[in-house]
DNA sequence: TTATGTTTATGACGGATGTCGTAAATTTGC
DNA sequence: GCAAATTTACGACATCCGTCATAAACATAA
């Protein structure tokens, strides 16, 4: 087997996941209500449910069957970031930090999390790596 | 007019337009040696030509034609940033920061800069913005 | 100028995704 | 029990992307 060439959700499933990732799980017609945008009844049903073959999406077996999200935002951010990282910036992430943070302007409470976050890396440097399995 | 709904560059786009941006303007047959993995010549010629038609990709009207990347890798990684941030997180970047600099080893260098980044930011959160005339 | 090699143009096909219309299946309200 | 409302299942079609085969154009060497 080979790997295939881990994918992202496009902008559409990231639609749908935003709809369930806020509403928690939902039926079609809440979903419907929740879109926001005219959208066609059955097109949300279509992408649910190919997002369910994806298992993306988890579908209960009752009768208004219930949506809802199998992956987090958490999780899809990381994979994306790390997509994002390799295919782009070819595997480099420093920029990414300055776009993150610069040019723009933040809160103190951030400001102090930056610094716990730097102070942390740092820790981490200094204390070199303890048992390391394969990798 | 609508928005075009912004969208970010497929897996095998990205291939091709890394090959630009490590191999500067290249003709098709250099593209294809520069490939690394096996793909049919014309495979390479078809994506650079869609790429063209987006304007993705610059093409020289000499006779053997040069491509080459009409982007530069951190437009696009800005563009796919923004992306992950609007779409993905909700628009809360701390996550990604953390990510990011969290779960990897970091260099002093890199710690170095990352102060100062923090010291940056800092700075510009002290000192509100005073009205500046346009840079 | 002709044979040969290179570069381009076209046309195809399959899978993924977005968009829906219709119709069948089920549930509800009388 | 039945008609109306709701929920699902299907099937269709368009566009985009990946993959290439063929063939037409053009350049080059003999």
């Amino acid at each position: 087997m080979s790997k295939p060439q881990p994918s992202r959700l496009s902008a559409g499933e990231l639609e749908v996941l935003d709809v369930l990732w806020r509403h928690g799980p939902v039926s079609l017609s809440e979903a419907h209500e929740q879109w926001g945008k005219p959208i066609g009844y059955t097109t949300i049903q279509t992408r649910l449910n190919r997002l369910v073959d994806k298992g993306i999406v988890m579908k209960s077996s009752d009768r208004p069957a219930c949506y809802s999200a199998a992956v987090s935002r958490d999780q899809v951010s990381q994979q994306d970031l790390k997509l994002l990282v390799d295919r782009v910036n070819d595997g480099s992430f420093m920029p990414l930090v300055v776009h993150l943070v610069g040019g723009r302007k933040l809160s103190s409470a951030e400001i102090e999390e930056l610094k716990t976050i730097v102070a942390e890396a740092e820790s981490k440097a200094k204390t070199p790596n303890k048992k390391r399995g394969k990798r």
